[in-house]
DNA sequence: AATTGACTTTGACGTTACGTAAAGGTGTAT
DNA sequence: ATACACCTTTACGTAACGTCAAAGTCAATT
């Protein structure tokens, strides 16, 4: 497959201008230029293409990205696996974003109350972005309770003390989760005790309780992108092992 | 709570720069300047910061957040309820864009095939956010049904032969779920018909089929962020509708 | 009372990642 | 042969700041 300036510009959704001038800076040069002077890229091109985009999509520098790509021992492959995470993380950042409007909602309503720190909050992905370690764990830790806290609270007309209430099993929730992941055995006890939590935050949103629906979700858990990636924040595989958790607790499985 | 340049732009994560400049162009003025010519922010200017940096985060330029903001008619509160919609919107993308990393990874480890095309899907959503009636609706619809496509398949290690026939499941079930909508009726044949899709499309991600789970996840869908925004994309209410049609169907309400 | 150091001000020029013409050559379909 | 949709380089324009520089302000400490 042999594109063109304005063809490979419309397969990737971005300018010809865009193209020249990243050749120009010499960060994607075409595969040939043919006798009339014409840029021609070939499928090396339209894959480092891609690459680039991710990078810049990320919000890495062009003359960043010039270094990663141009770099002989530039992986692929894992660049592939890092892109991932990272807008894993991204996505997270507009959960964030996201619980602020609805809290700003519920403020501008007189619902609750807000300080004005929290109406900046997940706006501060720049400063995170550049400096990752500056605050370090600390604050992922809080951002990832929190993107909790929205995906759950405020969709029921909860009172207070309702929140309250599933906040603290949500944290409880976590802790044993974690807990119970080191111990590596979903049968245990700790694996058990989260499996029971599990169910009853569970019983906060759904009216009626069954083994069923509940190792139903927990293996929507696994199945789906959009929990998944919440349990496995922390530590990698913790998705399964709840799900296998759950499923004994369930009976579903022994 | 009064502020000066610096105590601002710490609270808001943003440079004095970005401050000055802002008051430069008119965007954000500060309350008053004292004596010595110091900006001094107020309770007012902190909420507007916020609304400025929703639209900032959101693409909008300066030069059309000046006409927004400083607009006598401006909404507040209408403004919060679309910056979550662009938001919700936002994450879809986000979403299609890690589902391209996941094709491209199980593309370079030779698991499957993926056209040129396929490679900067989620990526043109610039296209989108600049000029939305270019395309309209197609590519919102288009976009949208492959949103759903990344969530369901290669988690599972499907088939060629299954991820066809659940694509046009997920299609099937939007078109029909549309039709039974505008009925306004879940008992209905339509709905019931959806209700019946649904369960089959569940059918490819569940080892097995109880109504309690069904009735449970239609449940879900309504009760959680993540599911709510796909169904509710085209039609707000659809999710409840759903819910409603399948609790019928599993007979837990009539 | 003087000094230090962290803050503030207004210029003003620099930068990134392109957009936007301008002036001209190329390819092919009518 | 001419229309039209491509392509080229050159070059100036732009948005949203970053980054000095030179100078005034404020509170605390010597």
């Amino acid at each position: 497959m042999e594109y063109t300036i304005n063809k490979l510009g419309h397969l990737a959704g971005i300018s010809t201008r865009t193209l020249r001038y990243y050749d120009e800076i010499g960060i994607l040069k075409p595969a040939r230029v043919n006798s009339s002077g014409y840029r021609i890229y070939g499928p090396k091109e339209v894959d480092c293409l891609q690459q680039i985009l991710f990078y810049r999509e990320l919000g890495v520098s062009l003359d960043q990205i010039k270094n990663i790509v141009t770099d002989p021992a530039f992986d692929g492959a894992k660049a592939l696996r890092e892109h991932r995470e990272k807008l894993l993380e991204k996505r997270q950042q507009l959960d964030l974003l996201i619980a602020n409007v609805d809290k700003t909602i519920a403020h501008t309503e007189g619902r609750i109350t807000m300080s004005n720190e929290e109406k900046f909050e997940g706006f501060k992905q720049k400063m995170i972005e550049d400096n990752e370690k500056k605050y370090g764990q600390e604050i992922r830790q809080k951002y990832g309770t929190e993107t909790v806290e929205k995906a759950n609270a405020k969709v029921k007309n909860m009172t207070q003390e309702q929140y309250d209430e599933v906040t603290a099993l949500t944290e409880q929730l976590t802790e044993t989760l974690a807990e119970a992941f080191k111990t590596g055995n979903p049968a245990g006890e700790q694996a058990q005790n989260a499996a029971d939590l599990h169910k009853r935050w569970l019983t906060y949103y759904w009216d009626h309780y069954s083994k069923e629906a509940h190792a139903g979700l927990a293996q929507m858990y696994v199945d789906d992108e959009r929990f998944k990636a919440y349990y496995d924040k922390e530590q990698p595989g913790t998705a399964e092992f709840l799900r296998d958790a759950i499923l004994i607790y369930t009976g579903m499985k022994r």
